[in-house]
DNA sequence: CTTGCTGCAAAAGGTTTGCAGCTCC
DNA sequence: GGAGCTGCAAACCTTTTGCAGCAAG
């Protein structure tokens, strides 16, 4: 996690000041988005706030997540496997996905963003509207309780 | 398309050296595969057999696509929409999602594949056994008719 | 007060499964 | 003849939809 993690004032202040409504809901949505760490789908989201909001709804879920994707707030991502994934990680920045966990772990390497965006800034598509390059590394962990340690 | 297309014959014999019962539903799927271009999803497939082998379902297909995947015949994708393509290319390249058509184009470019192949040599994951690399790059042909060029 | 959001439940894809019978080798 | 594959239908899982009521601004 490298980005700041938001108290319930702040994020109260970020939902509004994209557009929505700063419900409840939405409010402790984002916050589970924080706290789970390798790329929540909606249905680990609602999971981890049925206790405490015993009256939210997945649908509320799905849809928050979309209007938050909608207003710039997060992105969404998908598994290998097809299902969709939520990130509050807007920088660029590229994805490893673990076959073994089916997590998806952030690999964030400014060498890698430059050499993709040099290249192609030099090779034009032609009929193509570019709206995003990013790099999908797939593989297993060995020792899925550790975390993946990056040596150049 | 860059690679042979391969007659009834040579899908037969391509089969069974992959272990797997030649049948003729395999046979026609694999031709379907080489005939549609923006790598189908199993539906498409299905919609293509279906005039001329009445009797084919839809459940075979999947089970097919499946089969030569696992045998690595073929390779499987997403789509930026998450649902699952074909793809009979298993050459090292990458791909183009056009949001527009929904078509999922081969980019195949030695000087990409090599920068990445340099990359991940260097940079060593630890504790990750890395399987794949890919590029993914988003975006939308501006006329849908027309095929995207690339220029250096 | 009014617009936008929530909860519910049903529906809509897309994919998988179980199994009896059929085909390929 | 036997293993493996097919067709069928039901089940499954994830995501979307419609709508009446509620809450935020």
């Amino acid at each position: 996690v490298q980005q700041p993690v938001l108290n319930r004032k702040d994020l109260r202040q970020r939902i509004s000041e994209a557009g929505l409504k700063a419900t409840h809901q939405r409010i402790v949505i984002y916050e589970a988005l924080q706290q789970l760490h390798g790329h929540p789908a909606a249905e680990d989201v609602f999971q981890l706030l049925k206790p405490a909001n015993p009256s939210i709804s997945l649908g509320t879920v799905y849809k928050s997540l979309d209007s938050f994707v909608e207003a710039g707030l997060i992105k969404r991502v998908l598994s290998a496997a097809g299902s969709r994934r939520y990130d509050t990680n807007c920088q660029p920045h590229s994805h490893i996905y673990c076959c073994n966990t089916n997590e998806i772990i952030d690999f964030t390497d400014p060498e890698l963003e430059q050499l993709m965006q040099d290249f192609f800034s030099r090779k034009k598509l032609e009929n193509f509207e570019l709206a995003s390059v990013f790099v999908q590394i797939t593989g297993k962990k060995n020792d899925p309780g550790k975390d993946i340690v990056i040596r150049n």
